[in-house]
DNA sequence: CTATTGTGTTTGCAATTGCAAGCACCGTCG
DNA sequence: CGACGGTGCTTGCAATTGCAAACACAATAG
């Protein structure tokens, strides 16, 4: 049971830590937040922010984003996509051209997983532990065969139609 | 009170949102989380917790990481940095669609370059990694008035122009 | 035996998050 | 004109974060 939760998080901290052989109070120092909410941290009695799980990661010297996915915070199962870090990264390319591509990127992604639901072939060579629950990203018309389904262009006149952000269509639905 | 990067993420956020053609209680809706707090968050009123970035960022359907790396609390310090490299060796895509974003960033890149020639760096081949990016408070964007010039993907409209809507994105002033 | 230093933990408390309720504004419909 | 539904914003307030101070225990030094 690999499921990320927030008592989880403290146990691997500790575990993260002792291997380095830090002392609490050491890696509080280093991280910048006081013992004792590190020991509450760590024993589960708190649930730290991101910018604290952020300090800690870096007093620990270990990624942010393994903390984030211990704590739940990020999907594990969230394709981490090379293409989608480097358009982050880039920055020969204003803010919006960067959203623009991510949105198309994603966008892309989005209908090759309506299309052919089966090939769940990821990129990750990080697994994805956690078993979550099918969601509901169904928006595209899976009978569609054509190789580029309309709507990959929508993202791309983010001030006149909604682009492909994931919603192409709107629902109201209350939950 | 002093709010570090938090201005960024609520004006990211925000875009987001009104791109996505959503409404701010909708999108609280969708996100779980209250309208007047979402309202302060993009505001940069409000720091949010990890956990309510990653609410937001499901209710958005866009990437938590890229929420985080808006808010500062994960390093967009990827090692290769080079979005064309990156989309050749992405296999999640097909060919054509890997085409198209080739196309899409090279004419991000040609209209840049038309505006500021002054900038010229890498082409495709990463020229220099940045170990440490600096954290910048301000990353505004130069054409900041212009969002995106069009015509910038005139080769890449097999359907039709979208109906525009007249009115834009109205921008909320503090004060 | 009594300090001192080390570990992690518990205890109040200021500051903050996050929300329910309500306000102000705009457009439409009767 | 007034009622309704839509947008976002402001206001108190419970719950929580995160910390300074102090605690309990262990090992070493005087």
């Amino acid at each position: 049971m690999a499921l990320p939760k927030v008592g989880s998080i403290g146990e691997y901290i500790r575990e993260q830590r002792t291997v380095a052989k830090i002392s609490l109070r050491q890696l509080a120092a280093t991280a910048g937040v006081s013992n004792p909410y590190l020991s509450q941290i760590e024993r589960g009695l708190r649930k730290p922010s991101a910018e604290i799980l952020n300090q800690i990661a870096k007093g620990l010297q270990i990624s942010s984003q393994a903390l984030y996915v211990q704590a739940g915070l990020i999907e594990a199962r969230e394709p981490d996509s090379d293409v989608l870090t480097a358009i982050r990264a880039d920055h020969l390319i204003t803010e919006r051209q960067r959203q623009v591509l991510i949105d198309i990127y994603e966008s892309f992604r989005k209908e090759n997983r309506a299309e052919a639901p089966d090939e769940d072939a990821q990129t990750s060579q990080k697994a994805h532990p956690a078993p979550e629950p099918p969601r509901d990203d169904a928006d595209s018309s899976p009978d569609d065969e054509a190789p580029l389904p309309k709507g990959y262009l929508s993202a791309l006149k983010p001030y006149e139609t909604p682009p492909s952000n994931g919603h192409v269509t709107q629902e109201t639905k209350e939950g």
